[in-house]
DNA sequence: CCTTGACCTTCGAGTAGCTTGAAGGTCTAC
DNA sequence: GTAGACCTTCAAGCTACTCGAAGGTCAAGG
Protein backbone atom coordinates (compact mmCIF):
# COMPACT_ATOMS: atom_id res chain seq x y z
CA UNK A 1 0.00 0.00 0.00
CA UNK A 2 2.36 2.95 1.31
CA UNK A 3 5.29 2.69 -1.08
CA UNK A 4 8.10 4.40 0.68
CA UNK A 5 11.21 5.78 -1.40
CA UNK A 6 14.87 6.12 -0.64
CA UNK A 7 16.72 9.66 -0.50
CA UNK A 8 17.57 9.06 -3.84
CA UNK A 9 14.44 8.62 -5.75
CA UNK A 10 12.93 10.96 -3.11
CA UNK A 11 14.60 13.79 -4.49
CA UNK A 12 14.35 13.07 -8.10
CA UNK A 13 10.77 13.06 -7.83
CA UNK A 14 10.93 16.27 -5.95
CA UNK A 15 13.72 18.15 -7.90
CA UNK A 16 15.75 18.34 -5.22
CA UNK A 17 19.47 17.27 -4.70
CA UNK A 18 19.74 14.71 -1.78
CA UNK A 19 22.28 16.64 0.10
CA UNK A 20 19.61 19.54 -0.34
CA UNK A 21 17.28 17.17 1.37
CA UNK A 22 19.56 16.08 4.13
CA UNK A 23 20.63 19.45 4.62
CA UNK A 24 16.87 20.97 5.39
CA UNK A 25 16.52 18.32 7.42
CA UNK A 26 19.42 18.69 9.69
CA UNK A 27 18.44 22.66 9.84
CA UNK A 28 15.06 21.83 10.85
CA UNK A 29 13.76 23.09 7.49
CA UNK A 30 12.15 19.55 7.10
CA UNK A 31 10.91 17.50 9.55
CA UNK A 32 13.24 14.27 10.35
CA UNK A 33 12.70 11.56 8.15
CA UNK A 34 11.26 7.91 8.84
CA UNK A 35 14.24 5.48 9.29
CA UNK A 36 14.26 1.90 8.12
CA UNK A 37 15.75 -0.84 10.10
CA UNK A 38 19.02 -0.29 8.55
CA UNK A 39 19.22 3.52 9.14
CA UNK A 40 18.17 4.66 5.09
CA UNK A 41 15.61 7.60 5.10
CA UNK A 42 11.96 6.50 4.13
CA UNK A 43 9.54 8.57 2.17
CA UNK A 44 5.94 8.67 1.59
CA UNK A 45 4.10 9.88 -1.21
CA UNK A 46 3.05 12.79 1.46
CA UNK A 47 6.47 13.57 2.06
CA UNK A 48 7.36 13.62 -1.56
CA UNK A 49 4.33 16.67 -1.64
CA UNK A 50 6.15 18.09 1.20
CA UNK A 51 9.43 17.92 -0.46
CA UNK A 52 7.75 19.73 -3.79
CA UNK A 53 5.83 21.98 -1.88
CA UNK A 54 9.70 23.49 -0.52
CA UNK A 55 11.40 22.62 -3.88
CA UNK A 56 9.01 25.58 -5.23
CA UNK A 57 9.50 27.91 -2.66
CA UNK A 58 12.61 27.59 -3.03
CA UNK A 59 12.36 27.84 -7.09
CA UNK A 60 10.29 30.94 -6.28
CA UNK A 61 13.25 32.41 -4.42
CA UNK A 62 12.08 32.08 -0.62
CA UNK A 63 14.94 31.84 1.70
CA UNK A 64 15.24 29.12 3.85
CA UNK A 65 14.14 30.87 7.16
CA UNK A 66 10.81 31.39 5.51
CA UNK A 67 10.38 28.02 4.22
CA UNK A 68 11.44 26.92 7.30
CA UNK A 69 8.02 28.93 9.35
CA UNK A 70 5.96 28.09 6.60
CA UNK A 71 6.86 24.23 6.06
CA UNK A 72 5.96 24.45 10.37
CA UNK A 73 2.33 26.04 9.65
CA UNK A 74 1.40 23.53 7.24
CA UNK A 75 2.39 20.79 8.82
CA UNK A 76 0.28 22.03 11.92
CA UNK A 77 -2.47 21.62 9.29
CA UNK A 78 -2.13 25.77 9.12
CA UNK A 79 -2.64 26.88 5.82
CA UNK A 80 0.27 28.82 5.19
CA UNK A 81 -1.27 30.93 2.68
CA UNK A 82 -1.12 34.51 4.78
CA UNK A 83 2.53 33.74 5.46
CA UNK A 84 3.07 33.00 1.97
CA UNK A 85 1.32 35.97 1.01
CA UNK A 86 2.83 38.16 3.24
CA UNK A 87 6.19 37.15 1.89
CA UNK A 88 5.34 36.95 -1.19
CA UNK A 89 3.94 41.22 -1.22
CA UNK A 90 7.36 41.97 1.68
CA UNK A 91 9.55 40.52 -1.42
CA UNK A 92 7.58 41.88 -4.25
CA UNK A 93 9.13 45.07 -4.83
CA UNK A 94 12.64 43.51 -3.81
CA UNK A 95 12.27 40.30 -6.78
CA UNK A 96 10.14 43.28 -9.29
CA UNK A 97 13.87 45.86 -8.67
CA UNK A 98 16.06 42.73 -9.19
CA UNK A 99 14.17 42.09 -12.47
CA UNK A 100 14.61 45.38 -13.74
CA UNK A 101 18.20 45.66 -12.84
CA UNK A 102 18.43 42.09 -14.78
CA UNK A 103 16.67 43.84 -17.91
CA UNK A 104 19.11 46.85 -17.81
CA UNK A 105 21.84 44.14 -17.29
CA UNK A 106 20.64 42.55 -20.44
CA UNK A 107 20.24 45.64 -22.63
CA UNK A 108 23.71 46.12 -21.26
CA UNK A 109 24.86 43.15 -22.55
CA UNK A 110 23.61 43.34 -25.93
CA UNK A 111 24.74 47.17 -26.44
CA UNK A 112 28.39 45.30 -25.53
CA UNK A 113 28.14 42.28 -27.88
CA UNK A 114 26.87 45.10 -30.68
CA UNK A 115 29.76 47.41 -30.12
CA UNK A 116 32.33 44.17 -29.42
CA UNK A 117 31.17 43.18 -33.48
CA UNK A 118 31.77 46.52 -34.84
CA UNK A 119 34.80 47.13 -33.29
CA UNK A 120 38.70 44.94 -33.69
CA UNK A 121 40.53 43.07 -30.92
CA UNK A 122 43.56 46.02 -30.51
CA UNK A 123 41.31 49.01 -31.15
CA UNK A 124 43.17 51.38 -28.51
CA UNK A 125 40.77 53.23 -26.67
CA UNK A 126 37.27 53.01 -27.75
CA UNK A 127 36.29 49.55 -27.14
CA UNK A 128 33.57 47.78 -25.57
CA UNK A 129 35.22 48.64 -22.07
CA UNK A 130 34.21 52.44 -22.75
CA UNK A 131 30.84 51.35 -21.78
CA UNK A 132 31.79 49.82 -18.75
CA UNK A 133 34.22 52.92 -17.79
CA UNK A 134 31.17 55.03 -18.69
CA UNK A 135 29.16 57.41 -16.17
CA UNK A 136 25.94 55.27 -16.62
CA UNK A 137 25.02 53.54 -13.61
CA UNK A 138 23.61 50.17 -14.57
CA UNK A 139 22.20 49.51 -11.35
CA UNK A 140 24.42 50.98 -8.09
CA UNK A 141 22.89 48.19 -6.07
CA UNK A 142 22.16 44.77 -7.47
CA UNK B 1 45.77 68.76 -6.11
CA UNK B 2 45.18 65.51 -5.60
CA UNK B 3 42.70 64.73 -2.69
CA UNK B 4 42.54 61.43 -1.20
CA UNK B 5 39.08 60.01 -0.11
CA UNK B 6 39.33 57.94 2.89
CA UNK B 7 37.67 54.25 2.24
CA UNK B 8 34.44 55.22 3.53
CA UNK B 9 33.89 58.24 0.84
CA UNK B 10 35.51 56.23 -1.89
CA UNK B 11 33.40 53.11 -1.23
CA UNK B 12 29.88 55.57 -1.32
CA UNK B 13 31.39 57.24 -4.94
CA UNK B 14 32.04 53.70 -6.08
CA UNK B 15 28.54 52.33 -4.63
CA UNK B 16 30.48 49.72 -3.02
CA UNK B 17 31.17 48.63 0.74
CA UNK B 18 33.85 49.68 2.71
CA UNK B 19 34.09 45.83 3.50
CA UNK B 20 33.71 45.03 0.03
CA UNK B 21 36.98 47.01 -1.18
CA UNK B 22 39.24 46.07 1.64
CA UNK B 23 37.82 42.19 0.69
CA UNK B 24 38.81 43.15 -3.15
CA UNK B 25 42.14 44.07 -1.97
CA UNK B 26 42.83 41.27 0.44
CA UNK B 27 42.05 38.81 -2.32
CA UNK B 28 43.94 40.15 -4.95
CA UNK B 29 40.91 41.64 -7.26
CA UNK B 30 42.39 45.45 -6.15
CA UNK B 31 46.31 46.49 -5.89
CA UNK B 32 46.71 47.67 -2.08
CA UNK B 33 45.99 51.03 -1.98
CA UNK B 34 48.09 54.16 -1.14
CA UNK B 35 48.38 54.54 3.05
CA UNK B 36 48.18 57.58 4.86
CA UNK B 37 51.57 57.46 7.81
CA UNK B 38 48.79 56.36 10.39
CA UNK B 39 47.65 53.56 8.18
CA UNK B 40 44.82 54.30 6.61
CA UNK B 41 43.76 53.45 3.55
CA UNK B 42 43.72 56.36 0.35
CA UNK B 43 41.73 56.45 -2.74
CA UNK B 44 42.60 59.36 -5.77
CA UNK B 45 40.18 60.31 -8.04
CA UNK B 46 41.80 57.56 -10.66
CA UNK B 47 41.33 54.55 -7.65
CA UNK B 48 37.95 55.91 -7.29
CA UNK B 49 37.68 55.31 -11.11
CA UNK B 50 38.93 51.96 -11.20
CA UNK B 51 36.32 50.71 -7.78
CA UNK B 52 33.36 51.77 -10.08
CA UNK B 53 35.13 49.59 -12.90
CA UNK B 54 34.74 46.70 -10.26
CA UNK B 55 31.58 47.74 -8.95
CA UNK B 56 30.19 47.80 -12.51
CA UNK B 57 31.60 44.38 -13.19
CA UNK B 58 30.23 43.15 -10.41
CA UNK B 59 26.93 44.85 -10.74
CA UNK B 60 27.26 42.67 -14.45
CA UNK B 61 27.74 39.58 -12.39
CA UNK B 62 31.22 39.12 -12.94
CA UNK B 63 32.71 36.43 -11.04
CA UNK B 64 35.50 37.81 -8.75
CA UNK B 65 38.32 35.62 -10.86
CA UNK B 66 37.31 37.29 -13.97
CA UNK B 67 37.36 40.61 -12.06
CA UNK B 68 40.54 39.89 -10.94
CA UNK B 69 42.04 39.30 -14.71
CA UNK B 70 40.26 41.83 -16.26
CA UNK B 71 41.55 44.62 -13.51
CA UNK B 72 45.30 43.25 -14.00
CA UNK B 73 45.18 43.88 -17.43
CA UNK B 74 43.39 47.29 -17.14
CA UNK B 75 46.51 47.93 -14.40
CA UNK B 76 48.88 47.03 -17.26
CA UNK B 77 47.77 49.39 -19.29
CA UNK B 78 46.30 46.34 -21.78
CA UNK B 79 42.62 47.16 -22.99
CA UNK B 80 40.52 44.61 -21.26
CA UNK B 81 38.12 44.79 -24.32
CA UNK B 82 38.92 40.85 -25.63
CA UNK B 83 38.67 39.33 -21.89
CA UNK B 84 35.47 41.17 -21.65
CA UNK B 85 33.85 40.05 -24.73
CA UNK B 86 34.68 36.73 -24.20
CA UNK B 87 33.33 35.94 -20.65
CA UNK B 88 29.95 37.94 -22.18
CA UNK B 89 30.41 35.73 -24.58
CA UNK B 90 30.71 33.05 -22.53
CA UNK B 91 28.34 34.12 -19.91
CA UNK B 92 25.32 35.30 -22.52
CA UNK B 93 23.24 32.25 -22.49
CA UNK B 94 23.81 31.87 -18.76
CA UNK B 95 22.55 35.22 -18.43
CA UNK B 96 19.76 34.82 -21.01
CA UNK B 97 18.60 31.81 -19.18
CA UNK B 98 19.36 33.45 -15.88
CA UNK B 99 16.68 36.52 -16.82
CA UNK B 100 13.94 33.83 -18.32
CA UNK B 101 14.01 32.26 -14.96
CA UNK B 102 12.87 35.68 -13.17
CA UNK B 103 10.90 36.43 -15.80
CA UNK B 104 8.87 33.22 -15.27
CA UNK B 105 9.25 33.57 -11.03
CA UNK B 106 7.82 37.32 -11.72
CA UNK B 107 4.77 35.97 -13.69
CA UNK B 108 3.94 33.27 -10.66
CA UNK B 109 4.24 35.88 -8.26
CA UNK B 110 1.86 38.13 -9.93
CA UNK B 111 -0.37 34.99 -10.29
CA UNK B 112 -0.12 34.15 -6.73
CA UNK B 113 -0.75 38.04 -5.55
CA UNK B 114 -3.21 37.99 -8.17
CA UNK B 115 -4.82 34.85 -6.55
CA UNK B 116 -4.71 35.99 -3.13
CA UNK B 117 -6.25 39.23 -4.17
CA UNK B 118 -9.51 37.47 -4.55
CA UNK B 119 -9.31 34.96 -1.54
CA UNK B 120 -10.47 36.02 2.19
CA UNK B 121 -7.57 35.22 4.80
CA UNK B 122 -8.66 32.14 5.85
CA UNK B 123 -10.38 30.36 3.01
CA UNK B 124 -9.39 26.75 3.65
CA UNK B 125 -8.35 25.04 1.32
CA UNK B 126 -8.12 26.62 -1.84
CA UNK B 127 -5.89 29.55 -1.51
CA UNK B 128 -2.54 30.88 -2.89
CA UNK B 129 -0.92 27.97 -1.65
CA UNK B 130 -2.57 25.91 -4.25
CA UNK B 131 -0.29 27.39 -6.72
CA UNK B 132 2.48 26.14 -5.12
CA UNK B 133 1.04 22.76 -4.26
CA UNK B 134 -0.31 22.10 -7.93
CA UNK B 135 1.62 19.96 -10.02
CA UNK B 136 2.45 22.98 -12.65
CA UNK B 137 6.31 23.25 -12.60
CA UNK B 138 7.32 26.82 -12.32
CA UNK B 139 11.01 25.53 -13.07
CA UNK B 140 12.43 22.33 -11.38
CA UNK B 141 16.16 23.71 -11.39
CA UNK B 142 16.49 27.65 -11.02
C1' DC C 1 29.64 -17.61 -1.63
C1' DC C 2 31.78 -13.67 -3.19
C1' DT C 3 32.39 -9.68 -5.60
C1' DT C 4 30.95 -5.55 -8.02
C1' DG C 5 28.64 -1.40 -8.18
C1' DA C 6 25.06 1.54 -6.89
C1' DC C 7 23.14 3.30 -3.36
C1' DC C 8 22.91 4.88 1.56
C1' DT C 9 25.02 6.76 6.21
C1' DT C 10 27.69 10.57 9.01
C1' DC C 11 31.04 14.01 9.55
C1' DG C 12 33.97 17.69 8.45
C1' DA C 13 35.53 20.90 5.25
C1' DG C 14 34.98 23.83 1.25
C1' DT C 15 32.56 27.25 -1.87
C1' DA C 16 31.41 32.58 -3.13
C1' DG C 17 31.29 37.02 -1.70
C1' DC C 18 31.00 39.18 1.41
C1' DT C 19 29.36 41.07 6.50
C1' DT C 20 29.81 41.47 11.37
C1' DG C 21 32.08 41.76 15.74
C1' DA C 22 35.81 42.50 18.91
C1' DA C 23 39.52 45.26 20.32
C1' DG C 24 41.84 49.05 19.51
C1' DG C 25 43.79 53.57 17.15
C1' DT C 26 42.66 58.34 15.15
C1' DC C 27 40.45 62.55 14.19
C1' DT C 28 37.27 66.43 14.61
C1' DA C 29 34.14 69.24 17.21
C1' DC C 30 32.42 71.16 21.17
C1' DG D 1 39.09 66.28 27.38
C1' DT D 2 35.79 63.55 25.88
C1' DA D 3 32.14 62.01 22.68
C1' DG D 4 31.30 60.01 18.47
C1' DA D 5 32.45 58.98 13.89
C1' DC D 6 35.65 57.12 11.42
C1' DC D 7 39.62 53.88 10.55
C1' DT D 8 42.67 49.43 11.43
C1' DT D 9 43.25 44.01 11.72
C1' DC D 10 41.78 39.48 12.50
C1' DA D 11 38.55 35.91 13.18
C1' DA D 12 34.25 34.17 12.74
C1' DG D 13 29.67 34.02 10.65
C1' DC D 14 26.41 34.11 6.85
C1' DT D 15 23.43 31.42 2.84
C1' DA D 16 22.52 27.37 0.77
C1' DC D 17 24.45 24.10 -0.24
C1' DT D 18 28.15 20.60 -2.35
C1' DC D 19 31.96 17.39 -1.99
C1' DG D 20 34.97 13.91 -0.16
C1' DA D 21 36.28 10.37 3.01
C1' DA D 22 35.25 6.28 5.37
C1' DG D 23 32.19 2.95 5.88
C1' DG D 24 27.47 0.12 5.75
C1' DT D 25 23.73 -2.18 2.69
C1' DC D 26 21.76 -4.47 -1.02
C1' DA D 27 20.61 -6.82 -5.49
C1' DA D 28 22.54 -9.07 -9.39
C1' DG D 29 25.87 -11.97 -11.71
C1' DG D 30 29.43 -15.54 -11.90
Amino acid sequence: MSEYFRIGEAAERAGLAPSAIRFYEETGVLPAAQRTSKGYRGYSEDDVDLLRFVARLRALEFPLSDVREIVALRRDGKAPCARVRETICSEGAAIKERIADLRRLEQELEKLEEEAKGLPDDWPTACVCSVLEGSVSVGDRL
